[in-house]
DNA sequence: GTTATCTTTGTGGGCGCTAACAGGCAAACG
DNA sequence: CGTTTGCCTGTTAGCGCCCACAAAGATAAC
């Protein structure tokens, strides 16, 4: 025997262009629905097709075309909500477009892992990625990062070189501040992301520059590492030194829960003694206690358009998708007036040491 | 010129060959670390790879060998906490074997959908399969799900084809329930999760029989979709409809945080008038509002014990994870004693129709 | 010293597909 | 009526790698 017995191997183009009495090539232009091929052999072909149950082979493709049809996604975790949601709206588009997504992780956020990530994706069957690194060291790296790969850097504020997948903070962050603003506050506190990350710093040049644009009190933000046990204790520091403050923009709603429990601990209510503001709008912060006001942004569709532009960048889709997805402050009801009239801005009123948890000035909410 | 001038390709085999001055079959054998190479030219071929930087080209080697390194996952959504952390468990795991992950999306939760992404799978470029689609739709999907294609279907609980990746609520829900009873309550109720849900009804009827088994009373459940808001919603009925339940155990985490935000609406204070046991421990779990007492299990590893399965039964690994994976109480705030002596197990105590959020007896919480 | 065995290296073929080119044929044009 | 143009189809030559086998030399066995 010529060829060997091999059991269930899948039926190839050959096998189909036997069947219906064709050359590989022919059968080929109908599988890529290309044109020149007679209405009555492409029926022909077509019944092979269905009746081998052909599926094409992603390995040869990719060896002729040198096309992988795949995206690579390095991310350095998955842990953040945030990170998931862009991941999802990125293999719900991918999947639009006949695409895959190869994960690739990165546990330690370091330069040399992220560049050994990229340069083993860079050979390595895919066509494009999509760095997941929230973190200003990517800055640092060498560009283009990879020759010849399309890279997009998601919340990657500030790089200089092409677009960057994001949304932009500052219509719903601005219209937060205003929101306070006309509540009655005039101490307006910020919990600040980690110090190396470009959202973070995003998001607290936003609040400071509000604040300063109206000539009130900044006072430096304490910083958290975007969870909500780094917001109970950034929150309990605050709640200790800083009782002037009479509301509180977090850098994401975990640090905004993790402060709310900080009040809860202190005997502070929110938002009767302080005020709370949140940024991502997850979804528990819809019915916390109290329900979390919040800067909601469409995280899928900036992964959505992750994809699309790198599918613009590789020359597959014709038009490159907007930049950056906008997004809302959604009141809620962490957020009311202050509990008293603004003290004036004037310094040296902290208590220090004071007890943790000491119950401050309170009055019944009024709207 | 014989080759058309091409930029920036990458090296292959021959170029490495040419360079050291063996066939590229020695190259091959370097590369795949195969013996019977003397350690000269072993020698001279590494130094050729690591000059010319070259890289494997996985088409290549997949065409050539059949194999492509890769495990697929259809997951039906990731938008719940637990399937992030499997995939983030798979994804790790999968690193560490040099293999990939593709993602597949499954926008609808149909038999159909799942056996077209199957198939899919089968012929594109995917050794294996991680399911992770918890419905018991799953069951009435013809086995082998594909020929020649190992699956592993995550917390499919019930299958009876292979094992299935899960982790075990037994532990941990009984030891909640068993705390709940020592605690003194004796009305226990349930906020089943999703009816098609095979971990739904798992949890659901390890409650039952716990209850049944000491003799208590069986209330049915009130359905949810693992939501927040469902939990809400079934949470305001269940406070509506019975009074006399002292203790909910929940579906798992999202529900409780629901139902906590339904007793805030109709001043019912938790854990003073009403104990909730949650499941999963998300990460919020222990920064809510209260603390919700939960039963924590490891679903990373869950995603990893998948992995290393499927290469078991490609024959990569010799032996296969144990299943299941165990699950632990974690009592936290949301728990304490019932407020007032349980009343006798008997029926007709009901108030049908009373206004929602009508306060009940509060006593202070004693411990 | 001759034969068997092992180690080391190379050769040919093929995995399934696509790109580029080469014909054949019909219609359209001058 | 010859030629150009367009459509349809097939041929050839790889893409980069691994498998089976062959061939050489070195070593061991007798």
């Amino acid at each position: 025997m010529v060829n060997p017995h091999r059991v269930h191997r899948a039926a190839s183009m050959i096998d189909v262009a036997r069947r219906a009495g064709v050359s590989a090539q022919t059968v080929s232009r109908v599988v890529n629905d290309r044109p020149h091929v007679d209405p009555a052999t492409r029926a022909r072909v077509l019944e092979a097709l269905e009746h081998l149950g052909y599926r094409r082979n992603p390995a040869a493709v990719s060896l002729a075309t040198g096309r992988y049809r795949t995206i690579g996604v390095v991310a350095s975790t998955l842990t953040t909500h945030g990170a998931v949601l862009v991941l999802d709206g990125m293999t719900e588009e991918v999947a639009r477009h006949g695409y895959s997504l190869t994960l690739s992780p990165l546990r330690a956020p370091t330069l040399g892992a992220v560049s050994e990530a990229l340069t083993s994706f860079a050979g390595a069957g895919v066509d494009a990625v999509v760095l997941g690194v929230e973190s200003e060291l990517v800055r640092s790296l060498p560009r283009p990062l990879v020759p010849g790969l399309p890279v997009v850097v998601v919340d990657g504020a500030g790089t200089t070189e092409g677009p960057t997948a994001e949304s932009d903070p500052a219509p719903g962050l601005l219209a937060a501040m205003t929101h306070l603003l006309d509540l009655g506050h005039r101490q307006v506190r910020h919990l600040a992301g980690p110090p190396d990350s470009a959202t973070a710093a995003r998001r607290r040049e936003l609040w400071r520059g509000f604040l300063t644009g109206r000539g009130l009190d900044v006072v430096e933000p304490l910083v958290t590492d975007w969870s909500a046990a780094s917001g109970l204790a950034a929150g309990a520091e605050l709640l200790r030194t800083d009782p002037a403050a009479t509301a509180v923009v977090a850098a994401n709603d975990q640090v905004a829960l993790g402060l709310v429990r900080a009040c809860a601990d202190a005997g502070v209510r929110v938002p009767d003694d302080l005020s709370v503001v949140g940024f991502d709008d997850v979804e528990h912060a819809g019915v916390a206690v109290p329900r979390l006001s919040t800067v909601q942004h469409d995280l899928r569709e900036v992964g959505r358009r992750a994809v699309r532009q790198l599918l613009h960048d590789l020359g597959v889709l014709p038009q490159a998708p907007p930049w950056p997805v906008p997004s809302a402050f959604v009141p809620r009801e962490s957020t009311a007036p202050p509990p008293s009239p603004p003290p004036s801005p004037r310094a040296g009123q902290q208590w220090s040491n004071s007890y943790p948890g000491t119950p401050r000035g309170s009055r019944s909410r009024s709207r």
